[in-house]
DNA sequence: GTCTATATACAGATAGAC
DNA sequence: GTCTATCTGTATATAGAC
């Protein structure tokens, strides 16, 4: 058991936490330090600046968003997949209400301040922009896939907005009707069998 | 002519602008007082806190605001309206690229931090979303006004934040054909007419 | 490796001369 | 009404004992 990372995993779990719930610039070091339970000087002895636990939150957001995709990608083929994504991507509700998307909000403050905390945010929705088109390209929307994709993504992030704003779970739960009708009406290839899957 | 008001409306223009490149809670007294070519004392007797200061930008953003739907309202018919919207909307690309939404960003920010800046700013969003949902109401849309609504304010707030994300101007362009290409394409009982002025 | 005490910087806000 | 000087709080970060 390697106890000597126990301590780092804990700050890393509070600054994903409050940062999510805060943004990144009102959560200070004595609030990740406070909620890990580490006293505030020894913060430094794992992480020599705030943006070194950016760096770290990040990434482990990124690790846990490629374990999502192979999650997505156990079901069985594109049109089940992106299906699961929207089911997923707009299940808790109740957070998306209070603190918006981990990602998105993320990236739109970060993004305002450059750097290279904002290149890393900003590399997790590219990711998540890639999955989706490949799951399009797969059901044969060829040279539309990009469009879809972003078609797609900018409703789910829109989404999440909105249902933040108005602090509105019942928000998201309408959209995520919306986005499965818009799924299955669009010019595609999926057999019916596909969407079958995907219903069942 | 109203020198009393010269400075304070220096003061909010500037923290505006301000606001929408940096964000609220980066945004310094001391940036607005030097952009605004105040001294920085002096920006107390005009606001008594920086809080004021967000509510003087948010209600310029309000009538802002009231002025883009009264010039949404002048093309003729709802579906005219909500073209004109979409173009407007995604029409400075360059600066949603740099800097996001100016309304959507600062939602996202402040309703983190909740309080009645946070109230006031979704505000902004709301009366936006209102006068969408009008407007597939006149197209005939019923009791689906408020589905359309959601979507089309999801696909453009979410397009903004990708936009920003991503640097990409292009993408913003991109969106503009999928939304209207998505409009055109509604169940709706639009006039062959009202399409055709919309297309003009 | 851990933790207390503290240095440093800068933000919002105020006092008071002019 | 205007502006300089400054107060006060707090955030990041460091020093150094243990």
């Amino acid at each position: 058991m390697p106890r000597k990372t126990d301590k780092r995993n804990r700050l890393v779990e509070a600054a994903k936490a409050l940062i999510h719930q805060q943004g990144f610039n009102l959560t200070t070091l004595a609030d990740i330090a406070q909620e890990a339970d580490v006293p505030l000087g020894n913060v430094y002895y794992y992480f020599k600046t705030k943006e070194a636990i950016g760096i770290a939150v990040i990434e482990k957001r990124a690790q846990e968003l490629a374990q999502w995709i192979a999650s997505w990608n156990e079901s069985e083929g594109p049109f089940a997949r992106l299906s699961t994504f929207i089911l997923h991507a707009l299940s808790d509700i109740d957070s998306i209400a209070r603190f918006g998307c981990p990602i998105g909000a993320l990236c739109q403050e970060l993004g305002k301040q450059g750097g290279s905390l904002a290149d890393l945010a900003a590399k997790l929705l590219h990711d998540e922009l890639t999955w989706v088109e490949s799951q399009f390209g797969a059901l044969g929307a060829g040279d539309r896939s990009q469009e879809f994709a972003l078609s797609l993504l900018s409703s789910v992030q829109g989404t999440y907005l909105l249902t933040h704003t108005f602090k509105d779970p019942k928000l998201a739960d309408r959209q995520v009707k919306s986005l499965m009708n818009w799924l299955k009406a669009l010019p595609l290839k999926a057999t019916a069998k596909e969407k079958e899957l995907a219903l069942a």
